[in-house]
This record gives C-alpha cells, sequence and structure tokens, in this order.
DNA sequence: ACGGAATGTTCACCTTCGCTTAACACGACG
DNA sequence: CGTCGTGTTAAGCGAAGGTGAACATTCCGT
C-alpha cells in the first residue's frame, strides 16, 4: 500500500555517516530526502522544502536540534511540520527537553534503520489520515500517548507491545477506579474471544516490571486499578 | 416483565445498515428509538427528545463520539444521560479515548444484536431505579467510593477486602435499616450457598474494628443496621 | 517464502490472604 | 441454671493472584 502521496523528508545531523545512513534508507522507500548538517541550512531548507516531516539530530555544534525545533514551531506555514529527535541514549535526558520543545517523536541513536524507517513511514501516514488530534492521558507521573503508541514514565519514553498498551491505557482512562477482570476482558479482547485466566495476570505483571510495582494495585476479588 | 416507563434511545452511527440492525433489535422490544447519521443531528436530536441513553459510535466522519459526549456532558439537562460506546475494536486507541470522555459503557464492534440489547435493557433498568448505582455512598462520616472500591472514615482511606466491603455498602445501601441475617445472606451470598451462623458475625467485627464499634449495631433476634 | 525475534497465551506450580469454621466466652432472659 | 443469640479468637482451607517457563502466534527483515 504505497502512497502516491508527497513524503517529504528532512534530515539534520551533523554527522554525515548517519546522514547517508538515513537518507539510503529512507530513499530506498521511495521517500524524498532532504539533509542539512546544521540548524542554520536546516532552517533554510526547511522553508522552501516544506517537508512533510524533520528529522532533528538533538546534539549538533551552533544551533542544536531543539533550537532548530524552536524556531520551525515559530515559523508561519511550518508550525505542524512534524518533528523527530535524535536522542543519543546516555546518562542526560536531552530527550525530554526535546520533549518540552514539542518534538512529535523520539528515536535512540545508535538508529537503527528498521526501526527508523519504520517510524518514519508511520509518523508520514498520520500527516496524510487527518490532523492528528494527540490523545495524551497522564496520571501518576505516566504519561501515555494514545496516539503515538508510547508511554513516558518521567525518565524514560517506552515502546509497549499492544496488549500491554492497551491494558494500561485502560486502567489510566480512569485513575483509581478498579477495573473488574470482566470489564477488561470485555474491553481489550471483546465479548466473543476468550483467553485464560492467568493471561491479564501475565500483562499486568509485564506491565509492573516495566513502570513499576507501585503503580498498579490489586483489589482481591474485584480487579485491578491504577494508583492515582 | 415488560416495564410500562418511558425507554427511549438515541441511536448515532454514521453507517446505515448498523443503524436498521439495532433500531430493529430494539424497537423489538418495544424501545423507542431515534437514530442520526452524524454528531451535529445527534446532538439536536438529544436535546429535543430528551432519550435515556445515547448509544454513540466512536468512529465518525466530522464530529465524533466523543466529541458528542463531550458536549452532551455540556448541555444542561442531559450531563446525566446515560452514554454508550460503540468501539471498533481495531488498530487504534480511540476506544479508550472513549472511556476517558466519561461515557457509561462500551459496546465493542462488530455488535451481536443479543449483547446489545442486554446491555440496552441493564441500562435503562439502572436509569429507572435511582440514578446509576451512585458511585458514592455516604452516612455518618463513612464514604463509600463503589467504583475505586475504598473507605474513607473521614481521617483515613481503607481497603476493604471484598466480603467486608459487599457487607458494608449493603448496610450503608439504607442507614438505619436492619437487615436480618436471610437478607444479609441473600444479598451476599446468593440463595443457593450456605455458610455458617457465625460468618457475618466474623465480618462484622472486621468491620467495626476498622470503622468503629459505634457504626454498626446489634438488634438482637433481628440482625445488624448502619447507624444512621 | 523462510527463520528468528517479539509478542501473546497457556500451563503448572507457588504464595498469600480472605473466608469460613470450630471452639469457647459472655450476657440476657426464662 | 440452662439455652439462646451473639462476640471473640485462632486455625485451616481454598480461591485468587503471582511467577517462570513452555508453547503459540505474529511480525519483520533477509
Amino acid at each position: 500500500m504505497t502512497s502516491t502521496i508527497s513524503r517529504k523528508v528532512l534530515l539534520v545531523d551533523d554527522e554525515e555517516d548517519i546522514l547517508d545512513l538515513l537518507r539510503y534508507n529512507l530513499e530506498k522507500e521511495g521517500i524524498e530526502v532532504h539533509s542539512a548538517t546544521n540548524g542554520g541550512d536546516a532552517l533554510k531548507l526547511a522553508k522552501s522544502e516544506r517537508p512533510d516531516l524533520v528529522v532533528l539530530d538533538i546534539m549538533m555544534p551552533g544551533m542544536d536540534g531543539v533550537e532548530v525545533c524552536n524556531e520551525l514551531r515559530r515559523t508561519p506555514g511550518l508550525e505542524d511540520t512534524l518533528i523527530v529527535f535524535l536522542t543519543a541514549r546516555t546518562e542526560d535526558y536531552s530527550h525530554i527537553a526535546g520533549y518540552e520543545a514539542g518534538g512529535d517523536d523520539y528515536i535512540n541513536k545508535p538508529v537503527r534503520p528498521k526501526v527508523f524507517v519504520n517510524k518514519v513511514q508511520a509518523l508520514l501516514k498520520r500527516t496524510r489520515s487527518g490532523q492528528a488530534v494527540s490523545k495524551v492521558i497522564e496520571a501518576n507521573g505516566i504519561r501515555m500517548d494514545l496516539e503515538r503508541i508510547t508511554v513516558s514514565t518521567g525518565n524514560e519514553m517506552l515502546q509497549l507491545p499492544k496488549k500491554e498498551f492497551e491494558l494500561l491505557a485502560l486502567l489510566m482512562s480512569k485513575p483509581g477506579k478498579v477495573f473488574k477482570r470482566e470489564e477488561i476482558y470485555a474491553q481489550i479482547w471483546g465479548n466473543d474471544i476468550f483467553v485464560g485466566d492467568r493471561t491479564i495476570d501475565v500483562h499486568i505483571r509485564k506491565l509492573r516490571e516495566k513502570i513499576g510495582d507501585d503503580r498498579i494495585g490489586t483489589v482481591k476479588g474485584m480487579g485491578y486499578k491504577f494508583e492515582a
């Protein structure tokens, strides 16, 4: 299902190798790629090319990714351009700064081409299919983006598998409310699919592993809840 | 036991077939049905017809179900109308958004007529017999949240075990009323499960331990009551 | 199309704690 | 003084949930 709609991406990174690598992988998918190695050029290109998506390295000499992002958000006609940050997966929290700056997504370095291409395509698809009304749920230090299917726990960004994500989203839709097992089954699996007793437990366990034990509570005989 | 009380339902879905299917099944049960194929009409009809229940498809072109729901919740006189979402269980997570928007229940597509009618009838029954099992009971300084399964005594928040919670909820449903032991058994254990004489006493004792001796009274030979 | 990884489900335990009961104590009342 | 209804306590049982691993399925890159 290769779309016929414009798919133009602007890559910005000071390392040429990375630029080449990403360019190669995107072009392979028939995506139009422009690139810049610094913030200034990036802005110029963005204005002239009007890409659908800008991939910004956060760490760059001179104007860094966050600044470029801010500038883009301020430029008439580019406010809504999708922006993805490339974040070095180090100790520092620059990706959080990026989040504040209003990026639409984040990709960790070192970049894995497949993951990268997937993400880009997913994001491009979004621009096409009507304005991304980003639905976000937030409670108790956890923030879920229903659209990007991501979860941030304050110090990191997670990609939960589908079922876990659905389960967490359900619990978080009404923090504090106890969801009976049946409710959970009905909502997540549907009324006609039946899975074993222990299935929910296992997903709950995995969630607790990932977001912390204290965030999901058990009420014996009644169900589970997200701690408010 | 076909009720004589008004049972009016508003169906909202952009697909006519579904509308017809649901309408047919509801009318067969003697329920008055109105329908709309878009959010705008739905709101108009809701205002003029004041249905007891609104069934909203989440995914609709133009104003979607969540928006309609929000609007209804904001409309004087309709804030408490029961709302049921029809959720397509697809890739996206709009059904969760719907949950968050404050629907009263959810039905998964594809709809199975029997399940649907049952749910609608159950919900309608609810409106008649006093507002939707009002989610909070309060009396004599004790407040029970039936949704969160918690009890607050003014100075602390408790998590009662299931049976104790149910027992307290029963007593508090009519403060002052004396519940005969048989009534209690019937309500909490059901008519076919039999437990020993001392079982209730023990639960009562634990409750008294936790919420204070003076809150539950004994009427010898008669039963127990929650002190008003 | 193939094969391996990621995700989802089930199974066979284990642990925990709520529920129930048995045994006894106590006061009221005949 | 006996029995009736209830209070109290501790102990056993069992159901509900937790856990780890096996098994099944889906996804995805080659």
